[in-house]
RNA sequence: CUCUCGGUAGCUCAGCUGGUAGAGCAAUUGACUCUUAAUCAAUGGGUCACAGGUUCGAAUCCUGUCCGGGAGACCA
């Protein structure tokens, strides 16, 4: 007997077996036809209609109302939940009710999977459910499942322990029905943008996740190493610089749903690893970049909901093109009322002391600018607003501006206060962006351990000569937040990263560990139950004391096994 | 990494200023042939996250550790 378990786990383990004693298996192997699902008979039977006589499908037991010989059961499928009519002589039509008394009542349980035929009615409180005619374990559930009620719109002991839904997500997708509607609505933006991407003659293509110099990026990297080839390699941080080798290649336009994986800090915007749209378009600037993207989220929000209004915390997101566009530094002077356009690095110093920002020697001009319109300005850009033309010492990959010296043609698109695309007119000046490298080798040396490295062959590839492009960097997991009203990445990831749990110990220890330490079997989960996980902890214990525990709980749990010796147990203490 | 809040039955939670744990749902047994948070009766279920400490006595107080949330720091 398994002592570890709970009560109920032990129930449900024990009906497992009688199920088998009964010849029923509660794993079958063979396919389970079915010809409808829950929502398809729930949107299509109308009340007067012979519809749906024979019906046959399959879902989890949700809850239960058992009244005798007969029962109502809810069952949830992929689609939806329907209930359930199950009578005694219906499913049981001879002598023999087995069926019915045992292994439907007795050893079913919630969250078993089952499969049903008979045919769809009205009960008379009016609810479209299904009049069982057969009935078929499908899969045992040895697990209790989280109850979750509703009535009238209300949700009782709804599971809401974040550590529980992100953990244990299968769950939490089972038993939280709009969890799953959050991840139907990611695939359906993701679904989106490839028809807007794809119906322009766009090409999806993959680039390498694992890169020997992670570029296109500024930041930390997770860092592996490939065994043949004996060197380091690293998990992209962009993807960047290989779609614009594929434009140097002739492509005019290519894209690609990239993970990537930044080695830093999570919160609820930050995961370590994420997912960004990035597509580079040939002959195209970052005005035109503007209007692509201005189209394709309106067409998400409308592809969603039918309209361009989206809700999100206590506002209403307008994804209705076209989006407002101001300068970074029109953005600052409006915020602060400072207009920094003209400064060099030490008057901005000087700027961002007297605004009580923090800043260090490493921070150059970019950085600067950078920190005052993160901290000043960002968060106010609640409606879609595209920031536009950047300083260039913060933009190593940019396109200088065709008019405006000293900034670069990039644009970052800002939804509620927060960063979701990111976008330029590419530089594919080989020379200029040598330059922009050793800049910012330089930074580097300074001490800003983010600036990029030079990636040679890159360069290599400009000088072959690049068309004139736009690219963009759209966050999609972000995007996804906003589209469905979620406030943490985590709640837009199907298993958002977690610290693992530590239980493993527990069970890598096997009794046969505990029994070479000359403990008897039938004793083993008694000391198990004890609270003692390895033989070691046995072995450390006040046999004196290990004896009165041992022998309470073989009384408390009314063991039927041999009584220990004192002797026994000192034994099992020494080597 | 810092601050802060939390971890009690399968789930949701209660447990006050220390006296060895309670409720609802779930489970078990029984009753019940149209229920729907089904109902009624009885029953069982807990290393109070973990490890120390203070105390005659700790879920409760103190210290440390683990895990999580929130806020920051770092970072797009």
């Amino acid at each position: 007997m398994a002592l570890e378990l709970s009560e109920q786990e032990q129930f449900r383990r024990n009906s497992l077996q009688e199920l088998f004693n009964l010849g029923i298996n509660p794993y079958p192997a063979e396919s389970y036809l079915i010809n409808a699902t829950t929502s398809e008979i729930l949107t299509n039977f109308p009340a007067d209609n012979t519809r749906y006589q024979e019906v046959s499908l399959a879902g989890r037991i949700m809850t239960r109302r058992i009244m005798g010989a007969a029962s109502f059961v809810d069952i949830q499928d992929s689609a939806g939940r329907i209930q359930l009519y199950i009578k005694r002589d219906d499913i049981c039509p001879g002598d023999e009710k087995t069926l019915y008394n045992t292994v439907f009542k007795r050893l079913m349980d919630i969250g078993d999977i089952i499969g049903v035929t008979g045919f769809v009615f009205n009960t008379q409180m009016g609810e479209i459910s299904i009049h069982v005619k057969e009935l078929k374990m499908l899969s045992k559930s040895v697990k209790p499942l989280p109850i979750v009620k509703e009535a009238e719109g209300q949700t009782f002991d709804a599971v809401t322990d974040p550590e529980f839904k992100y953990r244990q997500r299968y769950v939490d997708l089972i038993i939280n029905p709009a969890v799953k509607d959050v991840f139907v609505k990611r695939t359906k933006v993701v679904n989106i943008i490839r028809e807007f991407l794809n119906s322009q003659g766009a090409l999806e293509v993959d680039t390498p996740v694992l890169q020997s110099i992670p570029g296109g990026a500024t930041a930390r990297p997770f860092i592996t190493h490939h065994n043949a080839l004996d060197i380091p390699l690293y998990l992209r941080i962009a993807n960047e610089l290989y779609l614009k080798r594929l434009i140097v290649g002739g492509f005019d336009w290519v894209y690609e749903f990239s993970r990537d994986f930044r080695n830093e800090g999570m919160d609820r915007t930050h995961n370590p690893e994420f997912t960004i749209l990035e597509f580079y378009v040939a002959y195209r600037d970052y005005f035109w970049m503007m209007e692509q993207t201005e189209q394709m989220l309106q067409k998400i929000a409308v592809g969603l909901y039918g309209k361009t209004d989206v809700p999100f915390g206590d506002t209403t997101i307008s994804f209705k093109a076209p989006f407002n566009r101001i300068s970074i530094y029109d953005a600052i002077k409006e915020h602060t009322g400072i207009d920094v356009s003209a400064m060099d690095e030490a008057q901005l110093r000087i700027v961002c002391r007297q605004l009580e920002l923090e800043t260090d020697n490493t921070m150059g001009k970019g950085k600067l600018v950078d920190l005052l319109f993160g901290e000043k300005c960002e968060h106010h850009y609640i409606q879609p607003t595209f920031i536009i033309d950047y300083p260039v010492e913060m933009s190593p990959l940019t396109k200088k501006h065709r008019s405006k010296p000293g900034l670069v043609e990039r644009f970052e698109l800002m939804i509620n206060g927060k960063e979701i695309a990111n976008a330029y007119s590419e530089l594919n000046d080989p020379i200029d962006q040598r330059e922009r490298f050793e800049y910012q080798v330089k930074l580097m040396e300074r001490g800003d351990n983010e600036a990029m490295f030079i990636d040679y062959d890159f360069l290599r590839a400009l000088e072959y000569g690049m068309p004139p492009t736009a690219g963009i960097g759209i966050g999609i997991d972000r995007l996804v937040m906003l589209m469905t009203n979620q406030a943490s990445i985590q709640d837009v990831l199907f298993f958002p990263q977690m610290r693992p749990e530590k239980k493993a110990i527990v069970n890598l220890v096997t009794d046969d560990d505990f029994i070479a330490q000359g403990i008897p079997a039938e004793w083993v989960p008694v000391i198990r139950k004890a609270g003692f996980k390895t033989p070691e902890e046995v072995k450390a214990a006040n046999p004196n004391k290990l004896l009165n525990d041992l022998s309470g709980l073989r009384k408390k749990l009314k063991l039927e096994i041999t009584s220990l010796k004192l002797e026994e147990v000192q034994a099992w203490c020494k080597d």
